[in-house]
RNA sequence: UAAGUAGUUCACCUUAUCGCUUCGUAUUUGCGGAGAGGAAAGUCCGGACACCAUAGAGUAUCGUAGUGGGUAAUACCCAUCCGGUGCAAACCGAGGACAAGUGCAACAGAAAGUAUGUACAGUUAGGCUGUAGUGAAACCAGGUAAACUCUACGAGGUGCAAUGCUACGUAUAUUGGAGCUUGAGGGCUACUCGUCCAAUUCCAAGGGGUAAGCAGCUAAAAUAAUGCAGUAAUGCAUUGUUCAGAUAAAUGAUAAGGCUUCUUAGGAAGUACAGAAUCCGGCUUAUGAACUGCUUUUUUU
RNA sequence: UGGCCCAUGGUGUAAUGGUAACACUCCGGUUUUUGGUACCGUCAUUCAAGGUUCGAGUCCUUGUGGGCCAA
């Protein structure tokens, strides 16, 4: 397995997004919230992702840029977890809901603790 | 030494591993190159570029305003005169015209415009002259134009969500109105003119579909050094440099070392303001550190 | 990204460059045995900072916050 992250893996569709919204349930890890949905789509991966950082929480485009790219990376080193179990496809729109910054190896810590929430939930249903 | 004032420079660095965007080359996922700012910001000005008719005329509207120069252009820059602020260095100024016309002037004051009253003084008198008092303004051809206006100069409109092309998809549903060469309507601010286009068409209501890709898209009014012209802004010549191009939107993470700062050796932090979105020139605002010139005051010699 | 607007008591609106007005609300008082009604009073650095002016809510400039339009 290799940690990449491509432009496939990426979610980009506008459509896509608006019916993740509108039909998508969500689960929390505090500081980070999940929007998934089960469905098809063209790509190959397992999974197409996208990262949002609220503009109110974060008026800098600075900050919210440098926590975009820190959910980025810890996605992309720990998305092994999805992809050795899921057999469905699934778009997952990642959102941060706090307004303090966080270091690196605490957001990779919560994003772990996420992923398996996620998979445990997933297998019940 | 303190305070002030004008300006200049920098914006942690190196290596390794993993990853992102993009270009080149190879081809099967390798190899190599490039990858945020001085403000990328606000959108306050000016252009380039594109379309709208060939981009036209007049009026309206808006902007600018000492003088001279620079520039693609400007509300920017340079020089200088005048006025103002400051002890000074220095800084600020929409700084043309009220001797064309119209309007306005609270309170105070005799009077704020059809100007010229009162008291006192000078003079023999008539009258004339001066002073006082109110006020921002009454030194009379009065004040006021960031009041209307006039003068000079400038501006056609819309903006890369411009514009051109490809693909996919739908509904020429329906209703109302206008018109078919004696002209409905359109040609992107308002009116008038002029001119061009114009018929399975145009307008309104209401509804449906799409929202994917390519071009535009980054090498230029670019920048550095030297020489010449010029007080300067700047221009010209020669030589060198190649410097982002994404689209739910690339610049990140980890480790080691150096450097700096903080701290009780351990250790912690890498700082301020802040993230390209068609591209340039300015202005404005936000902001850390270091250095230099000048002014004033105090102390010492 | 580009373009265009707005800001006045707690709320909604006024105001030729010359004392910031009106309605409702809140609070205090008077009237009433008490409450309501009625009457009286209080509540403003006119979004911020500069400029023009004798004098700015009003005119000009810059900023702050909010809103609208354009596939």
């Amino acid at each position: 397995m290799r940690y990449t992250l491509t432009r496939e893996e990426k979610l980009k569709s506008r459509k896509l997004i608006g019916r993740l919204f509108e039909e998508g349930s969500s689960l929390s890890e505090f500081p980070l919230r999940m929007i998934y949905l089960q469905t098809d789509y063209t790509s190959d991966y397992p999974t197409q992702v996208a990262f949002s950082v609220s503009k109110k929480r974060f008026g800098n485009a600075v900050d919210r840029n440098k926590i975009k790219r820190l959910l980025r990376e810890c996605y992309r080193k720990n998305k092994y977890i999805l992809y050795d179990k899921l057999n469905d496809k699934y778009i997952i729109m990642f959102t941060f809901i706090d307004e303090k910054h966080y270091k690196y190896v605490e957001l990779e810590e919560k994003m772990i603790q996420l992923l398996d929430k996620f998979l445990k939930k997933e297998k019940k249903e």
